[in-house]
DNA sequence: TTGCAAATGAGAACTATTATCATTTATAAA
DNA sequence: TTTATAAATGATAATAGTTCTCATTTGCAA
């Protein structure tokens, strides 16, 4: 059985507060997979919600730290978030419409570990980001 | 033959002035290979050249755009730059004491393009970063 | 209900970077 | 050589993203 949003928050060691409840269903809707603290921000703006800037920095970081969130580190400076799956998987970001997609390939992890390995690092983590123009699709996805 | 300071800055149509001469040998003198604007500043004060902050950032981006560096977003938010030899490289970044090393995985390379060709992509470039502790060797970087 | 540690919100502070603009400088013409 | 001038510089203001501070509010357990 689905386990409720109160749920899990408790899992995680946090007290369901009402905006963290908002800000996880935000997520769980899906409207957008990836957002910056603004985008959050603006979105419970949009809807009425008043959840002050500094709430949504801090809430977003204990999501991240509770495993509920992934944040990814994109060029540009500002951080976004995404639900956390469990799946790792990797971005290809679209510069000229922003659009985000996302992919995993098993031999290119595996060559990552093996190559850390070899040289004697315990990886922690990594991120492979390509930057690209989706010209088949001439960019569907205008910002 | 190798060519002078101010001609590889007269190739990359900038004039030759004091600032980006200093700055250029800091790179080229190899003390520190992978320096953010910050560590720029620092050194060139350090040596008794008393160069303006803005212009340390508007000079390693002018050199950025000439090809001369290459900039890499490394989580913590700066950036750093690195003398651009044309070879492109992926690094391991360890978090316990900063060191960078460089690494170039020609699979890696080819099944990135590929993943990204066939999802009608046409690749810029991509940045791929694996953090990690130097466990074998005990950290010999410390910073 | 009440008690109170934890969470929140408003705004200050901070960090990295870019913009503004008066002054200086590299270079090319005279 | 001087000189003209467009480009470059440096001090500092401004901006963007994020974290910190602290007085007030709130979830929750007794
Ligand atoms: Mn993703
Ligand atoms: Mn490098
Ligand atoms: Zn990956
Ligand atoms: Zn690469």
């Amino acid at each position: 059985m689905d386990r409720s949003q109160p749920d899990h928050l408790k899992n995680a060691g946090l007290k369901s507060t009402v905006p963290r409840l908002k800000i996880l269903s935000l997520f769980e809707l899906g409207q957008e997979r990836h957002m910056s603290a603004e985008d959050v921000y603006k979105h419970l703006l949009a809807s009425g919600d008043d959840v002050g800037l500094a709430t949504v920095y801090r809430v977003l970081t204990q999501f991240e730290q509770a495993g509920l969130l992934a944040r990814h580190y994109f060029e540009g400076g500002k951080s976004v978030f995404e639900l956390n799956h469990g799946k790792h998987h990797d971005h290809i970001v679209c510069l000229q419409c922003g659009h985000v997609e996302e992919f995993y390939d098993a031999a290119i992890e595996s060559r990552q570990k093996k190559i850390a390995t070899e040289r004697g690092f315990a990886v922690h983590d990594h991120s492979l980001h390509i930057y690209a123009d989706c010209v088949k699709k001439n960019c569907p996805h205008k910002r």
